[in-house]
DNA sequence: TACTTGTCCTGTCATGCCGTCAGCTTACCG
DNA sequence: CGGTAAGCTGACGGCATGACAGGACAAGTA
């Protein structure tokens, strides 16, 4: 699928080429946590890697550009976050269930990704259609899911037919995505993940089911 | 309240400064809003102002400094927020109302504002205190207000006790907060306006009451 | 009108990052 | 051993940054 990796001037990238570009991904993956997105320089992530600016852009045309790489990376891995949703119940119990583990596994992955997840963030916010892409492949993982699972709940007649079961799924994922990218900001605020994941739980599960859970 | 207006080495600024430093704000809003906020540069803003960069060094210490200004001058407004909650009832079809007339006024707020808030949200997420202040004057009008809704309710027996207001509250502005940023997103995605409110309506009307609305 | 005072703006300069190129070194292969 | 392509870097013009001193300007005073 993806051809050979290759420099910006078209070579394919040897064995050698490949290792310095991988190391330039992560310390520039390290600086992004670190450090704020505006003031990440090329001259630094070159000298934290131990080579010349002229290095980084043998492989990657701009700060961005290394950026989308270690977006579609991290994209590759969320395609996982399907399982958390897709052939699982949502009656009872079970339904309880998979909504505690929808809001545990996302909040995870966010937390796990969380710098490079900001910088996406921000690019599709401002309208970058890559960075757009990148966002919803990963949060389609989920939403395409959740959509099914409002529609069948609806053709059972278990779900009110006047709700958009994209619209609905879309809201609440955005709602975990936003909590998700605050985590922090609600803990120094005095909100303890304790309390968050239940209260995500509850809505996701209001939410899909339109009723309250049976824990 | 806020002291008389300073250049950066001190002196006070007269009308005639003011207005500069008016026009130095007023053309770095215009630039978030059509160029990613990495790539404003202090010389383009000035150019933009028809003055020189010495000129925005003698008001703002930077950049990012200037940015804080525009977004403490939203906050202000955005104080006006907590009118959309304080004081309405959620009981029947008034609560119906009261729900979807704060997913309008929050969705219309962030629309006027969405290039700053883009930057406030990029910031706060970065972990920079002065941003996330911010971001908390703005939430935190209606998160303090639907936090006390909840209260209420609970003390009526209405809701289950093993709800957290403040996470119950938290949850949903947040929700509010990333869909409004991503508007445009839906809409290129598919999800209309027209079906995305009702959604969030709902859910803010589930998560608060934890019933079902009456239309 | 000429002078004074304080505000306001800009020309200029040292510094540092950007992005590119020619050219050197290294690795692989016949 | 020589050829070829990959891999890396020094060096350079260009531009943004941030600081300063000094000129332009408005308003009050004699």
């Amino acid at each position: 699928m993806t051809g050979q990796v290759r420099t910006v001037d078209g070579r394919v990238a040897g064995r050698r080429g490949q290792a310095t570009r991988q190391k330039l991904l992560d310390c520039l993956s390290e600086m992004l946590s670190t450090e704020p997105y505006r003031d990440v320089k090329v001259i630094d992530v070159a000298r934290k890697a131990g080579t010349s600016p002229a290095t980084f852009y043998q492989y990657f045309p701009d700060v961005e550009g290394a950026v989308l790489e270690l977006a579609e990376e991290m994209a590759t891995e969320g395609a996982s976050l399907t399982d958390l949703v897709a052939g699982r119940s949502w009656a009872g119990k079970s339904g309880w269930q998979t909504a505690e583990e929808l809001v545990d596994g996302f909040l995870g992955f966010w937390r796990k990704h969380d710098a490079i997840l900001r910088v996406v963030d921000l690019g599709a916010a401002e309208g970058d259609k890559r960075f757009y892409k990148i966002r919803m492949k990963i949060l389609n993982a989920v939403t395409n899911s959740l959509t099914d699972a409002v529609k069948e709940l609806q053709s059972k007649g278990k779900v009110d037919k006047d709700v958009s079961p994209a619209a609905m799924a879309g809201s609440l994922v955005a709602m975990l995505a936003a909590v998700a990218a605050h985590q922090k900001g609600f803990q120094s605020w005095g909100v303890k993940q304790a309390e968050l994941k239940p209260s995500l739980a509850l809505l996701v599960h209001l939410g899909i089911t339109g009723k309250k859970p049976t824990k």
